[in-house]
DNA sequence: GCCAGTTTGTTCTCACGTTCACAAACTCCT
DNA sequence: AGGAGTTTGTGAACGTGAGAACAAACTGGC
């Protein structure tokens, strides 16, 4: 079932802990990682508004980082900046995209296809950042066959098909919390991955499975947090003398 | 984000800052206000299949946290807990609650209905977890009216409007990225100081509105990255030797 | 009442991430 | 050509967060 990505692993014992950094002096970390697509955006809109140079401040500013955190970012890539210059907006995009691995698109699935999948489906923002979505599936038999997105929603048993047939290793998982972890299961079974859970509660998967959640709830959350401790009394309380 | 980094300091006497930490001293650690909303969620589960204790490393576990990180972010919140026995699950979840403010529910209003607007706006998990839409608005003349998620869409010019009546202080960005800044402007000017953005790019506030951002597309790229590392050929490469 | 077992709350240490500050290196002007 | 002005890349200091370990405190049995 998962031939083909155990198939392509290295093998070599040369990166054992995630601490070597030895390979070729590139261990990236999380926080610069997390960064890079922010770049990434930033320096497509200059391109597309024609900028070719621009300095680490300028980017900086672009994306609401401290320069000097955003040079040592890239810093982890390589020198491709210029002193006393700044760096070439197209070189660096590039770069960056590399660094990646979103020079080509990556093939998605999306399972579960209510309200959020249909809009993920639908969000054009994939397909140019490095995405296409090649499969979009569901339990529901009302919605099989269904055009979504220019795609038809096919049953969740035909997983292990889309996954081999388009070398898929990356799914997303939009289904109520109940269904998540079964899901990921069978997502993990057929050999993805990479998971992008969006359903609330956690979902465990073996150790070589990278999963990522997105929680909507969850930010409003922390956003009422900060709410509350602004002001005491925060939305029914009629009367507070504010000073 | 500088009112909330301000820390007691052994030595120093309390409150020196102003604004900081006068409701009782806590000063709870971002990290930390990330996690609460994780371990609430838990809690509820625990709640309705009728736990009603449970100890640190139970709660541990169903949260995917050390139980040592746990066990002190509630510190933070004060001491709860009970040694020997652990925590009372019903009683944990109120105090959680009532430190991120969701005991009651926070009027939250969504601007633009598109694709994603329409998810956001049907999402059950917003209502269930101290959230309540109170207002649908776009730009767009044809939207206008349409009823969504049992609300009828509004012009954008209503804003004003809405954020005054019913006292909304947290809005939501889910319009293209080319008009999210102006909304935002448009949000920090009718007094919204909580903001949600989903467009992508970066949008600035003024200090004392807390903007929190969710894209889509980073989540999957920070996904590539590391399904990139894992296997140097990922998809389509024919060749290129990747020094 | 007292002891054994359990679990919390906290302290200490280490790793990671952020920011400052500056030498190295490049361009431009004279 | 040489010096002035910029900007990168990086070493070092600082602050925050994670995890191990342990004393304090509670329950239950005898």
């Amino acid at each position: 079932m998962n031939a083909h990505t155990s198939a392509e692993r290295p093998g070599e014992p040369g990166t054992v802990d995630g601490l070597t950094a030895r390979v070729s002096g590139r261990e990236i970390p999380e926080a610069t990682v997390a960064r890079l697509p922010i770049y990434l955006r930033a320096l497509n809109t200059m391109l597309e508004c024609g900028t070719t140079t621009c300095s680490s401040e300028e980017l900086a500013v672009a994306t609401g980082v401290n320069s000097a955190k955003l040079r040592k970012d890239l810093s982890y890539l390589g020198s491709y900046g210029t002193r006393g210059v700044g760096y070439d907006v197209d070189y660096l995009r590039y770069q960056i995209a590399r660094e990646i691995g979103v020079t080509q698109d990556w093939p998605v699935i999306i399972v579960g296809i209510g309200n959020l999948g249909h809009a993920l489906a639908n969000y054009s923002g994939f397909r140019s950042r490095g995405f296409r979505v090649v499969g979009l599936l569901d339990a529901d038999v009302d919605l099989h066959g269904r055009q979504v997105a220019g795609l038809a929603v096919q049953p969740f048993a035909d997983l292990e098909q889309i996954v081999g047939e388009q070398d898929v290793a990356i799914g997303v998982i939009a289904t109520p919390a109940g269904a998540a972890q079964d899901v990921a299961d069978r997502m993990v079974a057929a050999g993805l991955t990479s998971i992008l859970n969006f359903a609330p509660g956690v979902i465990t998967v073996p150790a070589g499975v990278d999963v990522r959640k997105v929680d909507l709830s969850i930010e409003l959350q922390i956003l009422a947090y900060h709410e509350h401790r602004k002001a005491p009394q925060p939305q029914t309380v009629p009367e507070r003398g504010v000073s």
